[in-house]
DNA sequence: GGTGTTGTGGAACAACGTTACATACGCACG
DNA sequence: CGTGCGTATGTAACGTTGTTCCACAACACC
């Protein structure tokens, strides 16, 4: 079996599909993660799948070495379709912001293979292109070795927390009782009774990540490059 | 069945567990609350823990309804258990410091717990507590309103950023190229050479949090009393 | 003692990932 | 043109999972 990512397929030209099925590796790690993306990795079935596909489940499994590897591989393709996009604002801050943005609404746009990608870890080689840009802008912004290091560090962990705890929110997760509806039985004289009666609202999520990241960025440039 | 969370055990005293297998509710989900902390969610099977209990599955599908409202059981027994320790520090930066690292390690002590909560979205009710203790300091620091509300949420999600990112760092899980070693090939006139040859260096988990925390909270605090 | 709720046990269903084995296909070589 | 070998597919099965149906024992209560 070929099952290796970057296979050696034997004594073959590369991309030579050939064989009365039709089926090749290329087109079930596509049909994998079209069904991750529309119903998540769970609807993922190998049976399922190779039904889809119009083979026996034994065909994908020659094709691709298992499930895990199917994962791997499609976490693969799907790194490879991610494209830079242009960075807007013009001063350090905005543009920083212009960034996250960017790395959270991509990665909201495929909220499932970005599940999945973070599930099996494979995050660093699909984060690598926004940790360049990020740190382009910072370079940019006048941050030099350790400290400009730091900063691209925590943008970027700031923005991947953001775009992991989504998923767990309440809007996300119905059946369960909001933050907001905790926060209606509290009283507590050591906490400011306006900041209960805002924490009784609803969170909005996009307004924490502006208002964090705008925070932290400002506070990132100004605290390192004054001294 | 009795089944749901806070159920009316039919015409029966509550707590007195009686009959001859000695399987209890409470059994069943503290056994299944050891399982997932010792051996995480995926290794939690009906027929193990049946077993474990010396009983038939159906025996624990009588006592919990299923395998979700199991879960659902365990976190909520698991949220229970969580207490609050002292906070440390004279400045106010301090004490947030302080309340977010223990946020953390909470959740670091008990990594396949927390999984579970933050997997079912249970997260509120789990981190109500902790989003008192932020909001306390948040108000004894001189923050009001809405600007407080702001800045407790800031700080929350930032920890549970880093918290649900953690298990997906390269330590967590090796066989796939980490962040370090995709930098060794980067080449960019437009990056500063010192910050790439510090990226190239093993992220610091710790180190990053320390920062990023301490670099918002000072953010938070100062331009939110100033004016 | 009968009666009914409260549990337990046995057996089975459907679906899952995965494997061992046999078989058909197609190209390359003799 | 035939033959062989690697490639690809099909058949059948194993072991495991969550879950349900049904029968039956144990106890509480009238």
């Amino acid at each position: 079996m070929p099952a290796m990512s970057t296979a050696t397929r034997a004594r073959r030209a590369p991309g030579t599909p050939r064989r009365r099925s039709g089926v090749t590796r290329e087109r079930v790690v596509d049909e994998a993660l079209a069904i991750i993306e529309r119903d998540g990795v769970d609807a993922l079935s190998m049976r399922k799948l190779s039904a889809q596909l119009g083979v026996v489940p034994t065909s994908i499994y020659w094709h691709v070495g298992g499930r895990e590897q199917l994962l791997d591989a499609v976490v693969e393709r799907y790194t490879e379709r991610l494209v830079a996009t242009a960075v807007r604002g013009r001063t350090p801050e905005a543009r920083l912001l212009s960034v996250a943005r960017q790395i959270r609404d991509m990665a909201r746009d495929h909220a499932n293979l970005t599940a999945v990608a973070l599930e099996r870890g494979l995050s660093p080689a699909l984060a690598l292109p926004m940790q360049i840009a990020l740190a382009r802008e910072i370079t940019a912004a006048g941050l030099r070795g350790k400290r400009a290091a730091r900063a691209t560090r925590s943008i970027l962990y700031v923005v991947g927390g953001f775009i992991v705890l989504e998923p767990c929110m309440p809007p996300a997760i119905p059946a369960q009782r909001r933050s907001e509806e905790l926060w209606a039985d509290v009283e507590d004289p050591a906490l400011d009774p306006g900041l209960i009666q805002e924490m009784r609202k609803p969170a909005e999520l996009d307004d924490v990540f502006e208002h964090t990241l705008t925070t932290l960025i400002a506070s990132l440039l100004a605290t390192e490059r004054r001294p």
